[in-house]
DNA sequence: CGATTCTTTCCTGATT
DNA sequence: TAATCAGGAAAGAATC
């Protein structure tokens, strides 16, 4: 009964992007991993935003050139940053406020747009080719 | 062990 | 209204 099947959901969640998919289980050969090993957020964010492999949409550049970058799917941003830490309890209102951090020290600068957030002078790794 | 740095948790209030 | 943003404060974790 209940005819109305109506689909599932378009944008059905991003709980787990890569697996359950037809994705096949070798396609890089380099690096790869489902967890990127990278002890700091920063690092963690950067190198998320530098292999589309492991982001899933989850943060797109902006701005390449400037370093700057939007965290498209929050939620799946702070599950991942959870499983990295071995924490279920994280949210992005906690990992926005080490982000917010960041500031301070130079490896983030604030840009004024919701979860946008752009690299700072003491970052680095995240140009295509620095020097 | 103590100090420092980074992250997590919690909170109140403002903004979108 | 629900999400996000802003930071202060304090606790926790990892390092040196």
């Amino acid at each position: 009964t209940s005819p109305t099947a109506v689909t599932h959901s378009i944008a059905d969640d991003d709980s787990n992007c890569l697996k359950t998919s037809g994705v096949r289980s070798q396609d890089c050969p380099s690096h790869s991993r489902t967890s990127l090993q990278s002890s700091h957020l920063w690092e963690f964010v950067r190198d998320l935003l530098l292999s589309p492999e492991e982001n899933c949409g989850i943060l797109e550049w902006e701005d390449r050139e400037q370093g700057i970058f939007r965290v498209v799917k929050s939620e799946a941003l702070a599950k991942m940053w959870g499983q990295r830490k071995k924490n279920d309890r994280m949210t992005y209102e906690k990992l926005s406020r080490a982000l917010r951090y960041y500031y301070k020290t130079g490896i983030l600068e604030r840009v004024d747009r919701r979860l946008v957030y752009k690299f700072g002078k003491n970052a680095h790794g995240w140009q295509e080719d620095k020097l």
